[in-house]
Order: C-alpha cells, then structure tokens, then sequence
DNA sequence: CCGCGAATGTTATATAGCACTACAATCTGA
DNA sequence: TCAGATTGTAGTGCTATATAACATTCGCGG
C-alpha cells in the first residue's frame, strides 16, 4: 500500500487567452467554448486535490465505488465510459493504493464486488468536501439564476 | 510524408448514463455537466473528421498555425495551452505529413517560424468548413436564444 | 445433467497525449 | 563581454485509453 501524498501528474492545462493572436474562427464554435470553460472547471478539481495522488477518473471511479458498493469492474467500466480493462487496471491501483478492495460475491464467482476500504471513505469524505467547494467556487463566477440556466443547458447537450 | 487517411485512435468515449447506478452526488458538480457535454462535443469533432487522422489538439494547432503565419513553437505551446515539447512533437507530425513547415525567421536563429504548406492550407479549409458544420448541427439541440445565452455563460466561466 | 455460448476478469500489447528535465544554441541587455 | 533569458530539442516517464486473446465461471436449452 504506497503512500498517496504528493501530486506527480501534469498540471491542468488551462488554455488562457493570449494577446495577439488570431483564433481563426474557432471562438465561434460551441466545442471550442466547451473545451475551455471545460479545462477551468479541470482547475478548480486540481485545486480541491492539491497534495493528493488523484485524478479525475480516479475520483469519479471511487465516486461511484462508494456510492454503489459491490460494483462490479464490468459495470465500473460503463459506469466511467471506458473499456473494462481500464476499470481493472484503476481497481489496481486503489487496492495498491488500500482506498478499495476486491470481494467475492455471493453468487457468482467469475465477478469480484468492489468495496471501499475505511482508508478510502475517509479519503472520499474528504475529497468530496473541498472538490464540492471548489465546484462551488467555481461555479461562483456565475449568479444563481444563470448557473441553473447553465445546468439546464449542458444537460440538453449532454443528451 | 505520410498518408493522412485512416482515422486509427480510440472513438470518443461519451459517458452514456447507466440505470440503476448511484452517481454519488457527482451530477451536482458543475465541472461533470461541463465534461459530460464537452464529450458529447467531442463526439460532434470526431464526426465532422470522419476518415482523416486529425484530431481536437492538431485541429487546433493548425487553425493557429493557419491564422498566424510565422508562429513560433513557444507561442503556438502557449496558444494550445501546452508546454513547448508538445509543440515541438505537433510540428514534428505536421511535417512528416507535409502539411505546415518551419522557416527561419529574419531576426532570430533561435526561433522557427510555423506555417502552413499548401496541402495544410486544402486541408485546413475543407476541414474547417465540416468542422463549423458539425458544431451547428450539435449546437442545434439548443434554441437560437439559448446558444447565446450558453455561450456567455461559458464565456464567464473559462475567464 | 451436459454442453455451449455469454459474461467476467485478466494479461499483454499498443497508442496518444502530455509533462518535466536537461541541454545546446542563440539572443539581449547591463 | 558576459550573465541570464529564450528557443528548440531529445530523452524519459506516466496516465489513460483501446484491443485482442484467454481461462474461469455462469446459465440455459435440450
């Protein structure tokens, strides 16, 4: 079980707007749009995770370990969106990581349940408290009325 | 210079909501919604580049490359929001796909100055035009007054 | 109850994207 | 003229993915 202090990974590449440069027509594009106001939000994540060895994946598998215990890794797979290797290889490394381990299910003996560890309800508290935080900091830059528009906007998108 | 035909990486992984599955609060965070419909965005790019091997950073590096003739690395980096070996590696494969090359610039014999070759400039064009094409079609899940509205919100957000 | 197809986890391999470090060449300004 | 900044580059490494192949196990139709 490593330790899980200092943050190794790249920083959050926020794409800040550079004087005197032409954009050639990509601000008017909605993904465009999307994509930067995307990587901000990516800041207020790593700030509310400064110190620790998390990211975003990470976060949202644990997330959703802690919310759904007993979770299969097929089914943490579609939950994130990716392949089911993806979904071991991040069980992986919570188990070498003590934050959630692998059990047997009663029934079925091709499947592992997935648990979180007391180590990784802790840390998800924790987590969960200053990301909520700094989402709400971030979300902030906008009044209450817009955010709800905002939210009602991406979800249409989002499909 | 290699052949720019087949689009080989992984298709863009929308996260389609699952059934039955707890999200742990994570829908209340503004930076999900943002990620979830910037994907479905993705979706949106990946399509209109159906059958070249472009993708979202090359796209974008060879818009600016496009809209300001004599870039630097360094400033093409900073445009992208990158560190400048990323830069480099982008240039790296527009050459090999002879589709913008490096010239000295006057002054400087340090810097390179990117520009596009005329095979850059055909592709960049007929790309651009699907590109704006396809981000109309997926902004058309949202009224007229309403992508306005999204696209000022978006704005305040990416700061 | 048996056997076959489906599901599950795993291993192995590959790729894109990106960061960081260290370095050589070049520029710049005191 | 020289010290420090800038630029491009090479090398290394890690995260996050995907795919394919495989063994184990399950479930079901006959």
């Amino acid at each position: 079980m490593k330790a899980l202090r200092k943050q190794r990974g790249p920083r959050p590449g926020s794409i800040a707007r550079v004087p005197g440069i032409d954009y050639g027509g990509l601000d008017d594009l909605l993904g465009y749009a999307l994509r930067r106001a995307q990587l901000a939000g990516f800041e207020a994540f790593h700030r509310a995770t400064a110190g620790v060895d998390i990211t975003p994946p990470r976060y949202t598998a644990l997330i959703f370990v802690g919310a759904n215990p007993g979770l299969s890794q097929t089914d943490l797979g579609a939950a994130l969106g990716t392949a089911r290797s993806g979904a071991m290889l991040l069980t992986n490394w919570f188990e070498a990581h003590g934050l959630a381990e692998r059990r047997r299910r009663n029934g079925d003996g091709r499947a592992w349940g997935l648990y979180l560890t007391a180590r990784g309800r802790v840390l998800i508290a924790k987590l969960a408290r200053r990301v909520r935080a700094h989402d709400a900091a971030f979300a902030g830059r906008l009044a209450a009325r817009e955010l709800v528009q905002l939210k009602k906007l991406l979800g249409k998108l989002a499909g």
